[in-house]
DNA sequence: CAAAGATGTCTATGTCGATAGACAACTCGC
DNA sequence: GCGAGTTGTCTATCGACATAGACATCTTTG
């Protein structure tokens, strides 16, 4: 065989790379274990060993894996648990991993609301709302991004509150917000696109997930919603019934 | 320009197809309603029409977007909502949706249980498991392929059953439980693998969401833990709290 | 120390991916 | 009915992808 991208439009060494990942992500590769010879995974997937080369090569640049020249390839890596339950706050979350969370504020406006996101506020159709898209990290590695959008009538300026917080949770405690819940998750997969791939840094044709959520106050008003994308190879989400 | 891959091993027409997906699924586009022109497409990805073109006709086939001659491409997908809560049953959740539901065994057997499975499901180190491999589908498109573990002491033949029954919740009413509560759900994201692939019915190089389950009866006792792969395309997560 | 086995690097060759340009066939609005 | 705008199809060119084989360099084991 010479070269038989089959339609898929992933390259052969992609799609080696992306099956080892898949095998690290699934418990199949431990993190620590050596992986097998790079002979012997080309016979696997009946490829020439420079094409698994290449998949390793990428693998490696990521800080998955760790070539040992003579010895073998090692697992390096492991994803954060992120639980999702009624009490959600992406700072208390990344804290608790030991890691230091941060958000950036990416852009920000006031708008009217579009008739979806009305609904989900509970507000009337074209009522005031502040747009707030923000990056946030953990030690440094970018997490997600998203956009969130508050009532604007209740929450004046917010995105200057948050530009200097760095935290929603905060932000929400400046207007005596004090206490909020999570109402609804919503998530689903798909993969980086351009503008994304280059905020989380991630490879085109990387996992996203999409998480849309809904956020209460104490007394079940909506004050808050997200739309947010997270690095898959990053983040495992937890959810406890 | 020419060709440039930039180091991704993606095709250039499988990134913007990806991107468009990434537009219907995400909301921008919506459905029922008419893409930009191929040629504006390509402008605005900085890529030649022929290049949109084999991107569109790979999302065409898939039945996500349908192109009309002399007027233009149109979306029509729609995911399936798929919520988790303490009551979350295949079969009932894709019945609710008008859509009928079925279970396919694909493949089982009895293993001693590895320190994670025992530990999931509260037995003793290489306690005796039903391994249950299967395929689910609505309306004969394919949902999910996962495995799922129980107890054999207490479910004998539990994969017998299930292969008659085609539903773990008749399966187990089979052995008196009437009713169970999902405890954990664990989710993630991937690119899928060759045998997902043809299982699912997937290009290579399609996402797909990871979960990871276990179910108590009502005395909290473990009695099921799954790890299943969900076509993303055509899944969305839902999680009330 | 020596041999086996692992990763690292080089050269060469055939096929597919992306571009370029041109034209046909169809839809819609005026 | 006509023209602008859209999707459908063809030919040609050049660089990247995958293969093939050979050899260097390092690690581990006996």
């Amino acid at each position: 065989m010479t070269y038989q991208p089959a339609e898929s439009g992933l390259a052969l060494w992609r799609r080696v790379a992306d099956a080892i990942e898949s095998g690290i992500a699934g418990g199949k590769y431990q993190a620590g274990t050596r992986l097998p010879g790079e002979l012997e995974i080309a016979e696997q997937f009946g490829v020439h060993r420079h094409t698994v080369r290449r998949a390793l090569a990428t693998l490696a640049e990521r800080g998955l894996v760790r070539a040992e020249r003579g010895s073998g390839t090692y697992v390096e890596a492991q994803r954060i648990a992120y639980p999702i339950r009624s009490r959600t706050r992406f700072s208390e979350i990344i804290g608790t991993s030991g890691r230091e969370a941060d958000g950036r504020l990416i852009d920000s406006s006031v708008e009217p609301a579009g008739a979806d996101l009305a609904k989900k506020l509970g507000l009337k159709a074209n009522a005031p709302v502040v747009r707030i898209d923000m990056l946030r990290q953990a030690n440094r590695v970018p997490i997600c991004v998203g956009t969130s959008w508050l009532p604007a009538e209740r929450f004046p300026a917010a995105d200057r509150i948050y530009k200097t917080t760095r935290s929603m949770t905060k932000t929400l405690a400046h207007f005596e917000v004090t206490d909020y819940r999570r109402a609804v998750t919503r998530v689903g997969a798909a993969l980086v696109d351009a503008a994304d791939c280059a905020a989380l840094d991630l490879r085109p044709g990387s996992p996203i997930l999409l998480v849309e959520s809904v956020d209460h106050d104490l007394n079940g008003d909506p004050i808050l919603t997200t739309r947010a994308r997270f690095a898959a190879e990053r983040i495992e989400f937890v959810i406890e019934s």
